[in-house]
DNA sequence: TAAAAAAGAATGAACGTTCATTTTTGATAT
DNA sequence: ATATCAAAAATGAACGTTCATTCTTTTTTA
């Protein structure tokens, strides 16, 4: 185990040192040498664990993805009524962009540049799955309008994307008043209205 | 006039050729040598129009920003009535974010990224007045949710950028009717519900 | 014809990656 | 327990390349 052990430690801590130089000084601007110190480990260590520095960094996002629909769907069950899986995954998405705010920066960062594979950006959208299904269901009992999965993710989820951008820019901060208007307008956003 | 328009042609070549590049590539992988030769011009040049990289980038950041703002006000007045107001405002921008989607893309990397200093982004956000004007006309008259800007812009404007990249990546096609749907969730998201 | 604009070649620094060596590890023999 | 040792892991220095920027010269402008 110890040595096993070690290596996951390495890797975790490369990740780690790459999430957070990226986050603050861009991709064009983290050098390998930088994340080598960060990390503790040589530069030539790097190259055990990963081929090559885009290597690194489409492994972190696939990393950091699978982390963020894990915590996303941790306590929901395919069983919850529509309504109450939306509001349940809602808030676990919500903890999770501002709580683990660096990994979410991380993820906005890929997410709107091309510095991520394509096929690695498909492989981290492949966990999405189960949201996708609780639409279905919605859309089937007339809860969810009948709209593309898309334009139901633009208004239920991403403005959470928005809004922890905006938090850690210091801009404003997000209390709890904020955090249930901002359900209150995800729901209304793509609630069948009666 | 020969000699200032041509320098305004080179300058425009530049910062045109910056947002391609920027786009398609990232800015880690957008050398000046290839922004020179994308805008005809030798790399030299480039510092007769500005200081450095950086420059160049918060600059082009600056003009694009500017021409999305003036897109979506170009017709507006503020003496409409606050939801046509609204209305007229989100279509433009709309328009904005999927015909110009070259400018759409690039603010969207530039906003969700470290590569702009951050005395050019604030000169970015300055142009955005017309609409909080706009939303604090909405609140007083009780037309509008009486929450903070950063929320409303998050679900009444922002999903316009996720479904522009969405739409750039081939994941779909905005159509008429998606685009009506998505105006209807945005006025839901910040409307008061009677 | 002098000043401004532009060019291409040159420069030095920084980068990603690899190489030659050293250190660590863990199984085996004592 | 301890010593041995081959394989694996890790290292710092080195390599070749690429980059942003500058320098010197040429071309354009008015």
């Amino acid at each position: 185990m110890a040595k096993l052990q070690k290596s996951i430690d390495k890797r975790n801590a490369l990740v780690k040192a790459t999430i957070e130089l990226v986050n603050n000084n861009g991709f064009h601007a983290t050098p390998m040498s930088k994340i080598a110190k960060m990390a503790n480990v040589s530069p030539a260590t790097i190259y055990l664990y990963f081929e090559n520095k885009q290597d690194l960094v489409n492994q972190t996002y696939i990393n950091v993805k699978a982390a963020y629909t894990k915590y996303a769907f941790e306590t929901y069950k395919a069983t919850m009524p529509v309504e109450a899986g939306f509001e349940l995954i809602w808030n676990r998405i919500a903890d999770f962009k501002l709580n683990e705010c660096e990994n979410a920066m991380f993820l906005a960062q890929c997410d709107n540049t091309p510095i991520i594979d394509e096929a690695s950006r498909q492989e981290g959208i492949k966990h999405l799955q189960p949201l996708l299904d609780l639409w279905a269901r919605g859309k089937k009992e007339g809860i969810v309008k009948p709209m593309s999965d898309y334009l139901l993710y633009a208004y239920a989820i991403n403005p959470l994307s928005f809004l922890m951008m905006s938090q850690k820019r210091g801009a404003f901060t997000l209390d709890k008043t904020h955090l249930e208007e901002a359900y209150q307008s995800a729901w209304n956003s793509i609630k069948v209205c009666k």
